[in-house]
DNA sequence: AAGTCACGAATGTATAGACAACTATAGACA
DNA sequence: TGTCTATAGTTGTCTATACATTCGTGACTT
């Protein structure tokens, strides 16, 4: 029971976001052995298949790194992240070793989306929209906001999430069966409001990832992430197969 | 037993095999729906753990796209790549249509780099350097500024290309067997110097794709692409089940 | 005709238990 | 001293079972 978060996330997402809690706040620093499967069994009270399901996946994701018969160790953290798994900058957070808090600036359904949000969603007649608005911020300076739009038919109970914990963001990656995404990057001054809420000037260069998905033929969410342009970078390393 | 091969792979990659192959021979075409996990247990002969894992490990990677409650379809082949194949806006340009200028500002090959450039390609000693900087132009207007610094050693003849052509940017990227490539996307103001050959004022935000690859285990090319922020976005585009 | 509800079917999660495979180490033996 | 071996500890795989969640359908009701 001890250190596992309290919200509807599946356990084995819960086991997940402990791991990286403990990475993140020092607890078990770089090349640190983790506790065994069976220590983490009797301490957090889940089956085994469960602590192996959540490790195995940190481990494809590239936090763990795992050797029959020896142990689990923590991986060096990643330079950066990969275009595809974008957007997760709450793990990206904790991993690095910093401390991550998510300060929720709106949390609302919009029952009456304006002209812009209908034609973003292809909505043809006006239907609510849930949204919310999120500044992340690594060691207490704002480096993510995170403005989500998302169709509330297809994502239930979006706005009953614990928008602090690391698992949530995985969660929701993973809930809805997408069939489609789209991404644009682009290089714009940050706004009057933007400037305000990641406490930079207006004009400043902000990386700004647009994030555009599908279920069938209908929009699932349009998400918008506005990095601060001098404290972050995207990356993306390739390695071919021979090294 | 019926399907499955006969290697020394544990049974959950044997499942993933099996559907593979199934999809791959056109078994099983673009959006059928895939017998049951239920169904699977009977005729291959393994618990639904396992198969559920196949199933699950293969819907990560977008080979399958599966809905609760309703079944689990094959999903069309990736249509588009990632990230790692852009920079080369000289095709960009054309393919949409615009007419390409491409203005060589610097063409030299630099004896003796300064410290940064040294740190860049990890030289332990002065070598030389080759060097371009190049405007392009979409109908006259400046798009992107492009700045390489290139191993000579690695890359015979750099300096002697035809800049203006859209092969040769092609040529370039293929040309020398790379081993790795490491992008960085940023969103920087223009600096005095970015401002001026690309007829923007300064500050202004652009973004910065950072390009830096490897042979072996020395570095061939350091790459910067400055693209004018208000003209240009980054996109990549990701297509996964029935659509 | 339209809405509601119950049910079946399919996937999602979780557990307990078993065995296999691998590693490091300590102890036995030459 | 050096080598081999047994063993304990850890991760990897697999099964059987149970219950939860979601979706579509068809029967029933209104």
């Amino acid at each position: 029971m001890p250190g596992l978060s309290n919200t509807a996330l599946p356990l084995y997402e819960k086991v997940k976001d402990f791991v990286l809690d403990n990475i993140g706040n020092g607890n078990w620093p770089q090349n640190e052995k983790l506790p065994s499967e069976h220590d983490l069994v009797s301490s957090l009270g889940v089956s085994r298949m469960t602590v192996h399901r959540a490790l195995r996946e940190l481990t494809d994701k590239g936090y763990l790194r795992r050797v029959q018969g020896v142990g689990t160790f923590v991986s060096p953290p990643r330079a950066q992240s990969t275009l595809i798994e974008i957007s997760n900058i709450v793990s990206e957070i904790k991993a690095r070793g910093s401390r991550h808090r998510a300060e929720v600036v709106i949390l609302e359904r919009i029952e009456r989306p304006d002209e812009m949000l209908l034609r973003a969603f292809e909505y043809t007649e006006p239907r609510p929209v849930d949204h919310s608005l999120i500044v992340h911020c690594e060691n207490g300076v704002p480096v993510q906001l995170e403005e989500r739009y998302v169709n509330p038919t297809l994502v239930k109970h979006y706005l009953d999430q614990d928008f602090t914990s690391a698992a949530t963001y995985d969660y929701l990656q993973h809930s809805t069966p997408l069939t489609e995404v789209e991404h644009l990057i682009s290089a714009i001054p940050a706004t009057e409001r933007d400037a305000k809420l990641l406490h930079i000037r207006e004009r400043d260069s902000c990386l700004v990832l647009n994030r555009k998905t599908w279920t069938g033929p209908t929009v699932a969410t349009v998400n918008t992430f506005t990095y601060v342009g001098s404290r972050y970078a995207l990356g993306s390393r390739y390695l071919s197969p021979a090294r």
